[in-house]
DNA sequence: TTAACACTTGGAGTTGACTTCAGGTCAATA
DNA sequence: TATTGACCTGAAGTCAACTCCAAGTGTTAA
Protein backbone atom coordinates (compact mmCIF):
# COMPACT_ATOMS: atom_id res chain seq x y z
CA UNK A 1 0.00 0.00 0.00
CA UNK A 2 1.18 3.38 -0.70
CA UNK A 3 1.27 6.14 1.87
CA UNK A 4 -1.69 7.63 0.05
CA UNK A 5 -4.19 4.49 0.45
CA UNK A 6 -3.10 4.34 4.06
CA UNK A 7 -3.73 7.93 4.89
CA UNK A 8 -7.22 7.73 3.18
CA UNK A 9 -7.98 4.36 4.99
CA UNK A 10 -6.76 5.80 8.75
CA UNK A 11 -7.82 9.07 7.88
CA UNK A 12 -4.50 10.55 8.62
CA UNK A 13 -2.61 13.23 6.37
CA UNK A 14 0.41 11.69 4.36
CA UNK A 15 2.74 13.88 6.36
CA UNK A 16 1.63 13.28 9.72
CA UNK A 17 2.32 9.38 8.76
CA UNK A 18 5.74 10.58 7.50
CA UNK A 19 6.05 12.90 10.91
CA UNK A 20 5.10 9.65 12.93
CA UNK A 21 7.61 7.48 11.23
CA UNK A 22 10.53 9.68 11.31
CA UNK A 23 10.24 10.25 15.04
CA UNK A 24 9.58 6.86 15.78
CA UNK A 25 6.09 6.94 16.75
CA UNK A 26 5.43 3.83 13.82
CA UNK A 27 8.53 1.80 13.37
CA UNK A 28 10.55 1.59 9.72
CA UNK A 29 7.89 1.19 7.30
CA UNK A 30 9.48 -1.04 3.95
CA UNK A 31 9.96 0.68 1.19
CA UNK A 32 10.13 -0.53 -2.91
CA UNK A 33 13.41 -0.90 -4.82
CA UNK A 34 13.29 2.77 -5.17
CA UNK A 35 13.04 4.12 -1.76
CA UNK A 36 8.61 4.59 -2.01
CA UNK A 37 7.14 3.46 0.92
CA UNK A 38 4.99 -0.06 0.84
CA UNK A 39 2.83 -0.50 3.75
CA UNK A 40 2.55 -4.02 4.69
CA UNK A 41 -0.11 -5.53 7.26
CA UNK A 42 2.38 -4.66 10.18
CA UNK A 43 3.03 -1.39 9.07
CA UNK A 44 -0.63 -0.67 8.71
CA UNK A 45 -1.60 -2.31 12.26
CA UNK A 46 1.05 0.31 14.09
CA UNK A 47 -0.46 3.22 11.66
CA UNK A 48 -4.21 2.49 13.31
CA UNK A 49 -2.74 1.67 16.20
CA UNK A 50 -0.81 5.02 17.26
CA UNK A 51 -4.09 6.53 15.39
CA UNK A 52 -6.24 4.78 18.31
CA UNK A 53 -3.75 5.62 20.75
CA UNK A 54 -3.16 9.69 19.68
CA UNK A 55 -6.55 10.23 19.03
CA UNK A 56 -7.54 9.61 22.73
CA UNK A 57 -4.61 11.66 23.81
CA UNK A 58 -1.92 9.32 24.73
CA UNK A 59 1.35 11.16 24.52
CA UNK A 60 3.79 11.03 21.62
CA UNK A 61 6.86 10.50 23.66
CA UNK A 62 5.06 7.52 25.47
CA UNK A 63 4.23 5.65 22.13
CA UNK A 64 7.67 6.56 20.69
CA UNK A 65 8.90 4.70 24.02
CA UNK A 66 6.87 1.67 23.79
CA UNK A 67 7.50 1.63 19.93
CA UNK A 68 11.28 1.29 20.48
CA UNK A 69 11.23 -1.19 23.61
CA UNK A 70 8.75 -3.64 21.49
CA UNK A 71 11.94 -4.09 19.21
CA UNK A 72 14.09 -5.37 22.03
CA UNK A 73 13.87 -8.62 23.83
CA UNK A 74 13.03 -9.04 27.66
CA UNK A 75 11.27 -5.72 27.84
CA UNK A 76 7.57 -6.79 28.68
CA UNK A 77 7.65 -6.09 31.81
CA UNK A 78 8.79 -1.83 30.83
CA UNK A 79 5.91 -1.96 27.98
CA UNK A 80 3.51 -3.12 30.20
CA UNK A 81 4.24 -0.96 32.54
CA UNK A 82 4.03 2.09 29.79
CA UNK A 83 0.24 1.08 28.99
CA UNK A 84 -0.89 0.76 32.64
CA UNK A 85 0.47 4.09 33.11
CA UNK A 86 -1.32 5.96 30.41
CA UNK A 87 -3.90 3.51 30.98
CA UNK A 88 -4.53 5.42 34.36
CA UNK A 89 -3.85 8.99 32.88
CA UNK A 90 -6.74 7.95 30.65
CA UNK A 91 -8.63 7.23 33.40
CA UNK A 92 -8.26 10.54 34.76
CA UNK A 93 -9.08 12.41 31.71
CA UNK A 94 -12.19 10.26 31.74
CA UNK A 95 -13.12 11.68 35.20
CA UNK A 96 -12.82 15.07 34.39
CA UNK A 97 -14.79 14.63 31.13
CA UNK A 98 -16.96 13.13 32.95
CA UNK A 99 -17.67 15.30 35.54
CA UNK A 100 -17.51 18.47 32.84
CA UNK A 101 -20.30 16.95 30.67
CA UNK A 102 -22.54 16.89 33.79
CA UNK A 103 -22.04 20.35 34.73
CA UNK A 104 -22.17 21.30 30.52
CA UNK A 105 -25.65 19.19 31.23
CA UNK A 106 -26.90 21.30 33.98
CA UNK A 107 -25.57 24.73 32.54
CA UNK A 108 -27.94 23.71 29.31
CA UNK A 109 -30.76 22.87 31.55
CA UNK A 110 -30.35 26.08 32.95
CA UNK A 111 -31.00 28.04 29.45
CA UNK A 112 -33.73 25.90 28.72
CA UNK A 113 -35.50 26.98 31.95
CA UNK A 114 -34.49 29.86 31.33
CA UNK A 115 -35.77 30.27 27.51
CA UNK A 116 -38.64 28.33 28.48
CA UNK A 117 -39.75 31.96 30.84
CA UNK A 118 -38.80 34.40 28.04
CA UNK A 119 -41.17 32.94 25.26
CA UNK A 120 -44.74 33.34 27.25
CA UNK A 121 -46.49 32.51 24.16
CA UNK A 122 -45.16 28.97 24.66
CA UNK A 123 -47.16 28.74 27.77
CA UNK A 124 -50.37 28.84 26.09
CA UNK B 1 -8.39 37.66 47.21
CA UNK B 2 -5.12 38.09 45.49
CA UNK B 3 -3.98 36.42 42.48
CA UNK B 4 -1.92 34.55 44.62
CA UNK B 5 -4.45 32.89 46.69
CA UNK B 6 -7.01 32.19 44.01
CA UNK B 7 -3.58 30.64 42.05
CA UNK B 8 -3.43 28.32 45.33
CA UNK B 9 -6.97 27.79 45.02
CA UNK B 10 -7.38 26.68 42.08
CA UNK B 11 -4.15 25.39 41.01
CA UNK B 12 -3.47 27.48 38.56
CA UNK B 13 -0.57 29.58 38.07
CA UNK B 14 -0.68 33.47 38.65
CA UNK B 15 0.38 33.78 34.86
CA UNK B 16 -2.30 31.48 33.55
CA UNK B 17 -4.65 33.84 35.19
CA UNK B 18 -4.06 37.00 33.83
CA UNK B 19 -3.04 35.12 30.80
CA UNK B 20 -7.05 34.14 30.86
CA UNK B 21 -8.11 37.53 31.80
CA UNK B 22 -6.43 39.07 29.05
CA UNK B 23 -7.66 36.87 25.99
CA UNK B 24 -10.87 37.26 27.91
CA UNK B 25 -11.39 33.29 28.58
CA UNK B 26 -12.88 35.17 31.94
CA UNK B 27 -14.05 38.52 32.45
CA UNK B 28 -12.32 41.41 33.74
CA UNK B 29 -11.22 41.00 37.33
CA UNK B 30 -11.95 43.82 39.32
CA UNK B 31 -8.65 46.20 41.17
CA UNK B 32 -7.99 47.62 44.03
CA UNK B 33 -6.83 51.78 43.64
CA UNK B 34 -3.29 50.69 42.74
CA UNK B 35 -4.22 48.45 40.15
CA UNK B 36 -3.80 45.24 41.91
CA UNK B 37 -6.59 42.83 41.14
CA UNK B 38 -8.97 41.99 43.94
CA UNK B 39 -10.79 38.88 43.29
CA UNK B 40 -14.34 38.64 44.49
CA UNK B 41 -16.99 35.60 44.12
CA UNK B 42 -18.15 35.90 40.69
CA UNK B 43 -14.39 36.23 39.50
CA UNK B 44 -13.56 33.21 41.38
CA UNK B 45 -16.22 31.48 39.86
CA UNK B 46 -14.91 32.34 36.15
CA UNK B 47 -11.60 31.08 37.10
CA UNK B 48 -12.92 27.93 38.50
CA UNK B 49 -15.28 27.42 36.04
CA UNK B 50 -12.68 27.87 33.29
CA UNK B 51 -9.97 25.57 34.76
CA UNK B 52 -12.83 23.04 35.22
CA UNK B 53 -13.61 23.24 31.23
CA UNK B 54 -10.33 23.78 30.35
CA UNK B 55 -8.64 20.66 31.91
CA UNK B 56 -12.05 18.35 29.83
CA UNK B 57 -10.66 19.91 26.80
CA UNK B 58 -12.80 22.58 25.86
CA UNK B 59 -11.23 24.80 23.57
CA UNK B 60 -9.98 28.19 24.71
CA UNK B 61 -11.75 30.03 21.80
CA UNK B 62 -15.38 28.64 22.83
CA UNK B 63 -14.54 29.68 26.17
CA UNK B 64 -13.69 33.27 24.80
CA UNK B 65 -16.86 33.49 22.72
CA UNK B 66 -19.07 32.06 25.92
CA UNK B 67 -17.55 34.81 28.00
CA UNK B 68 -17.99 37.40 25.32
CA UNK B 69 -21.72 36.47 24.77
CA UNK B 70 -22.56 35.93 28.29
CA UNK B 71 -22.43 40.09 28.51
CA UNK B 72 -24.74 40.79 26.35
CA UNK B 73 -28.30 40.41 27.10
CA UNK B 74 -30.92 38.20 24.53
CA UNK B 75 -28.19 35.92 23.86
CA UNK B 76 -29.02 33.00 26.03
CA UNK B 77 -29.99 30.54 22.69
CA UNK B 78 -26.25 31.54 21.48
CA UNK B 79 -24.74 30.50 24.72
CA UNK B 80 -26.72 27.21 24.54
CA UNK B 81 -25.76 26.61 21.08
CA UNK B 82 -21.76 26.95 22.51
CA UNK B 83 -22.48 24.92 25.63
CA UNK B 84 -24.06 22.09 23.57
CA UNK B 85 -21.41 21.92 20.93
CA UNK B 86 -18.89 21.79 23.28
CA UNK B 87 -21.08 18.75 25.34
CA UNK B 88 -21.14 16.78 21.81
CA UNK B 89 -17.57 17.36 21.55
CA UNK B 90 -16.55 16.22 24.88
CA UNK B 91 -19.23 13.18 23.93
CA UNK B 92 -16.83 11.80 21.00
CA UNK B 93 -13.46 12.34 23.42
CA UNK B 94 -15.46 10.40 25.70
CA UNK B 95 -16.22 7.97 23.11
CA UNK B 96 -12.77 7.34 21.85
CA UNK B 97 -11.41 7.58 25.71
CA UNK B 98 -13.50 4.65 26.20
CA UNK B 99 -12.47 2.43 23.18
CA UNK B 100 -8.82 3.08 23.47
CA UNK B 101 -9.10 2.16 27.57
CA UNK B 102 -10.81 -1.23 26.32
CA UNK B 103 -7.57 -1.50 23.53
CA UNK B 104 -5.17 -0.84 26.26
CA UNK B 105 -6.96 -3.23 29.17
CA UNK B 106 -6.73 -5.99 26.24
CA UNK B 107 -3.30 -5.43 25.67
CA UNK B 108 -2.29 -5.24 29.29
CA UNK B 109 -3.93 -8.36 29.77
CA UNK B 110 -1.88 -9.83 27.11
CA UNK B 111 1.47 -8.90 28.83
CA UNK B 112 0.30 -10.63 31.81
CA UNK B 113 -0.57 -13.90 29.92
CA UNK B 114 3.07 -13.67 28.29
CA UNK B 115 4.89 -12.82 31.48
CA UNK B 116 3.30 -15.84 33.25
CA UNK B 117 4.87 -17.85 30.42
CA UNK B 118 7.62 -17.06 30.54
CA UNK B 119 7.81 -17.39 34.77
CA UNK B 120 8.01 -21.15 35.31
CA UNK B 121 9.00 -20.83 38.99
CA UNK B 122 5.10 -19.28 39.52
CA UNK B 123 3.71 -22.13 38.32
CA UNK B 124 4.64 -24.27 40.86
C1' DT C 1 9.42 13.54 -24.90
C1' DT C 2 7.65 16.44 -22.17
C1' DA C 3 4.37 17.45 -18.87
C1' DA C 4 1.88 15.97 -14.88
C1' DC C 5 1.84 13.58 -10.83
C1' DA C 6 2.98 10.85 -6.61
C1' DC C 7 6.47 10.15 -4.04
C1' DT C 8 11.14 11.13 -1.47
C1' DT C 9 14.06 13.97 2.15
C1' DG C 10 15.55 17.60 5.41
C1' DG C 11 14.24 21.59 7.26
C1' DA C 12 11.34 25.56 8.20
C1' DG C 13 6.81 27.33 9.63
C1' DT C 14 2.32 27.12 12.21
C1' DT C 15 -1.00 26.55 15.93
C1' DG C 16 -2.84 26.39 20.52
C1' DA C 17 -1.94 27.21 24.96
C1' DC C 18 0.59 28.76 27.88
C1' DT C 19 5.19 30.67 30.25
C1' DT C 20 8.91 33.71 30.86
C1' DC C 21 10.98 38.12 30.71
C1' DA C 22 12.02 43.11 31.10
C1' DG C 23 11.01 47.03 33.18
C1' DG C 24 8.16 49.36 36.37
C1' DT C 25 4.96 50.44 40.77
C1' DC C 26 3.93 50.06 45.48
C1' DA C 27 3.74 48.54 50.48
C1' DA C 28 6.17 46.79 54.22
C1' DT C 29 10.07 45.58 56.77
C1' DA C 30 15.39 45.72 58.49
C1' DT D 1 15.99 54.81 53.77
C1' DA D 2 17.03 51.17 51.27
C1' DT D 3 15.77 46.83 49.86
C1' DT D 4 12.71 42.97 49.57
C1' DG D 5 8.75 40.89 47.69
C1' DA D 6 4.25 40.79 45.41
C1' DC D 7 2.11 42.74 42.00
C1' DC D 8 1.50 45.18 37.31
C1' DT D 9 1.88 45.39 31.80
C1' DG D 10 3.18 44.27 27.06
C1' DA D 11 5.98 41.54 24.49
C1' DA D 12 8.79 37.74 23.49
C1' DG D 13 9.77 32.82 24.11
C1' DT D 14 8.56 27.83 24.59
C1' DC D 15 6.51 23.37 23.82
C1' DA D 16 3.94 19.60 21.65
C1' DA D 17 2.33 18.13 17.66
C1' DC D 18 1.86 18.66 13.57
C1' DT D 19 1.96 20.96 8.64
C1' DC D 20 4.07 22.99 4.85
C1' DC D 21 7.88 23.86 1.67
C1' DA D 22 11.82 23.34 -1.57
C1' DA D 23 14.37 20.61 -4.30
C1' DG D 24 14.78 16.33 -6.35
C1' DT D 25 13.50 11.42 -8.41
C1' DG D 26 10.70 8.02 -10.81
C1' DT D 27 6.50 6.53 -13.34
C1' DT D 28 2.63 7.28 -16.25
C1' DA D 29 -0.30 9.75 -19.91
C1' DA D 30 -0.74 12.91 -24.11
Amino acid sequence: MTIKEVSEKYDLSADTIRYYERIGLIPHVPRKENGIRDFDEAACGWVEFSKCMRSAGVQVEALIEYVDLFFKEGTEAARKEILIEQRARLQEQYEQLKATMDRLDYKIAHYEEIMAKNCPHLKS
